[in-house]
DNA sequence: AGTGTTAGTCTCTTTTTGAGACCAACGTCA
DNA sequence: TGACGTTGGTCTCAAAAAGAGACTAACACT
């Protein structure tokens, strides 16, 4: 809540945003906050698939052979629950459930897929990272 | 393993990368490996905060007042291990450490900053649609 | 001798996640 | 008619992960 805010953008080069290093609160940190369902195992991955086109809730499960029912759902009501995506009741007989990406869904889509793109491109370089950390605490 | 690729970047616009969504093997799926490990609780929090200047253990842990010494080291220790931050030891009296951002780490880190700063802009919106959810589900 | 600093580890409890059985309502096929 | 499949879930219980906090070793200062 207080603390004092010390830009460093101009100290710091390639600095964000500013950094409150003094006093820092994180405790209501929105960025937190939206990190952790984004940070989900499973919300990516959902977010991903919905972004190529909406799906209907049994053609998810069967795509993501191994997500667990309970979790496909908890996740798909916590990002409906965000805004990033619209589910849609059709009065079939049984009734079918469509999710489809809302348009803050797409605007997070914009940076998260450049994220993604860049986890794409350096797994390599990670997976070597981690061989060489595991063979040196040996 | 297998299963055929189908690319939708030329049938869905703005699709961003190739999608196997007919026999999807999202089991060995480099993207949730590393997210995985980003998405955590305390991951970015960190490295935000190394990204701006290297840090000594106390100092994090005094910065970050609710991360428990244990999963600080953990964290800090998961970081290392794929890459991303730097470790070292200075021989003094007590021993201190310093955390610092390595090249892989710095790289990570722009695509990252892209989306915390989504985060932060579309904060209100995200709360909103949670109230929007939550009176309506009563 | 007692206290504080360093960067952790160890143990125990609580929370989160996962596996899988179960549900209601209808359609199909014999 | 009655068994079986399909829909989109919920419920229970076990396993894994996270958090709280006590404890450690080696040294400095008082």
């Amino acid at each position: 809540m207080s603390g004092k805010v010390l830009s460093l953008k101009n100290r710091v080069p390639g600095m964000r945003r500013e950094i409150d290093l003094a006093g820092l609160d994180f405790s209501n940190c929105p960025v937190r906050d939206m990190m952790q369902h984004i940070g989900g195992k499973w919300s990516t991955l959902l977010l991903e698939v919905l972004a190529a086109r909406p799906c209907r809730f049994g053609e998810l499960r069967r795509m993501l052979p191994d997500i667990s029912q309970r979790m496909l759902t908890q996740t798909l009501r916590d990002l409906q629950r965000d805004g990033y995506i619209h589910r849609e009741v059709f009065p079939t007989k049984p009734p079918s459930v469509e999710y489809s990406m809302t348009e803050l869904g797409r605007s997070l889509y914009q940076p998260l897929s450049q994220l993604l793109n860049w986890a794409e491109a350096n797994h390599e370089a990670v997976r070597e990272a981690r061989l060489r950390f595991d063979s040196a605490e040996s």
